[in-house]
DNA sequence: GACCAGGTGGCCT
DNA sequence: AGGCCACATGGT
C-alpha cells in the first residue's frame, strides 16, 4: 500500500534520532519499526509517498497515531522560528504577562520539574538570546524531519532506565537483549520489548546477567510497580504533565531526565523537554540559559531537534 | 585500553 | 537546597 504524506517525515531521522531504539534501516534501504505486536516495513518511494507493508487497518488504527501525523511539524516549525524570530512576543502556552507574578498558569508552564524557579522562564528583554537564536536556528535546519514518535508508555519506562550512562549504540544492543530474552517472536529472528507480564518473570539476578548491571533492581522495581498496579500506565495517560512526571519519578532509578524521556516519547507531552549530556551542551553553546522551557507546548519538539543536532553534526 | 555514554540515589555540607 | 561520587557495562 502507498501512503502519502505531505509533512515533515524522514524515515532515516526518525529511526536514528535517540527516540526510539529498535527501528533499523535494512539492506534494501527500508525501514522497519516494531511496537507492541506491529511491525511495519517502510520505505520512501518518491518525495511524501511512502510504501508500507502493513493493511490500511494497521496504518489507520496504529502507525498514523505512532508517527503522530494528527499533528503539523511545518506549522509547528513555523511557529518555533517565528517566536525565535521575536515576533511571538508570547511563547506558548503561556499567558501573557504582566498580568500577575504568580500567575498559576505560567508558573505551570514554566515548571519543567518542580525544582526550577519560575526566574528562569520569565523573560528578560530577550526570552531567548542571540546566542540561542542562531544555535536553535541551525538545529531546527538540522532536525527537519523529526517528529515526536508516539511510543509504548511502557517500553519507554524501561528502556529510558536501562539508557542512563549508555550512549545509543548501546541502548540499542541492550533493548534488543531483552527483547530476545524476554519477549516472544513476531516474526523470524524478531521479537516483542517484553510485556510486564514477560519481564517480570525475570530476578533481578537474572537481569544483572542479561547485562543490566546497577539498572537491574531499578527495572524491577518498575515492574513490581506496574505488575501490582501501583503504577497503572492507562490511568497515567489521564493526568495533567507535572502529576504524569511526579508519578513516574516515585519509580527506582527514574529522575529528571527519565521521566521527562517517558513524558514526552511514551505519552506524546511535548511539552517536556528533557536535560540530559547533550543539551547541557547545547545550552552552554545558548549562553548558559536553557531556553526550551520557553517553547511551552512544543519545547520537546524544539529539544528533539537540538537533540539530533547535537549528535548529528559538529557544533 | 583509556574514555565516555540521552543519570540517579545517597551522602555530605 | 546544592555539590560530589560510586555505580556496571559496552561502544568507539
Amino acid at each position: 500500500m502507498i501512503i502519502e504524506i505531505e509533512d515533515d517525515f524522514s524515515l532515516g531521522k526518525m529511526a536514528d534520532c535517540g527516540q526510539c531504539f529498535r527501528a533499523v534501516c535494512l539492506p534494501d534501504g527500508s525501514y522497519r519499526f516494531i511496537s507492541r505486536e506491529n511491525v511495519l516495513n517502510i520505505r520512501e518511494q518518491a518525495p511524501h509517498q511512502f510504501q508500507v507493508s502493513c493493511s490500511e487497518e494497521a496504518w489507520e488504527k496504529f502507525w498514523r497515531d505512532y508517527f503522530d501525523l494528527s499533528r503539523t511539524y511545518s506549522r509547528i516549525r513555523e511557529d518555533l522560528l517565528m517566536q525565535l524570530s521575536g515576533e511571538g512576543e508570547t511563547p506558548f502556552g503561556q499567558t501573557p504577562r504582566g498580568v500577575s507574578e504568580g500567575d498559576a498558569a505560567t508558573e505551570a508552564a514554566c515548571r519543567q520539574d518542580g525544582a526550577d524557579s519560575v526566574e528562569r522562564c520569565m523573560p528578560g528583554p530577550d526570552v531567548v538570546s542571540d546566542a540561542a537564536v542562531r544555535f536553535l536556528t541551525q538545529a531546527e535546519q538540522a532536525g527537519r524531519g523529526l517528529r515526536i514518535l508516539r511510543q509504548d508508555p511502557w517500553e519507554m519506562l524501561i528502556t529510558f532506565i536501562l539508557s542512563q550512562r549508555k550512549n545509543i549504540p548501546a541502548i540499542r544492543s541492550a533493548v534488543e537483549k531483552l527483547a530476545m530474552l524476554y519477549g516472544h517472536p513476531v516474526k523470524e529472528m524478531l521479537f516483542t520489548f517484553p510485556s510486564p507480564e514477560e519481564l517480570g518473570r525475570a530476578s533481578e539476578a537474572d537481569l544483572r546477567a542479561a547485562g543490566l548491571g546497577y539498572r537491574a533492581p531499578y527495572v524491577k522495581d518498575a515492574a513490581d510497580k506496574v505488575l501490582s498496579g501501583e503504577l497503572d500506565l492507562e490511568t497515567l495517560e489521564k493526568l495533567d504533565d507535572e502529576s504524569l512526571f511526579e508519578k513516574l519519578m516515585t519509580v527506582k532509578g527514574v529522575g529528571k531526565k527519565v521521566a521527562n524521556c517517558i513524558c514526552l516519547f511514551g505519552f506524546g507531552r511535548t511539552s517536556r523537554a528533557p536535560v540530559d549530556v547533550w543539551i547541557e551542551r547545547a545550552v552552554s553553546l545558548c549562553g548558559g540559559v536553557d531556553p526550551f522551557p520557553a517553547f511551552g507546548e512544543y519545547a520537546g519538539i524544539m529539544q528533539q531537534y537540538a537533540f539530533y543536532y547535537m549528535t548529528h553534526q559538529k557544533v
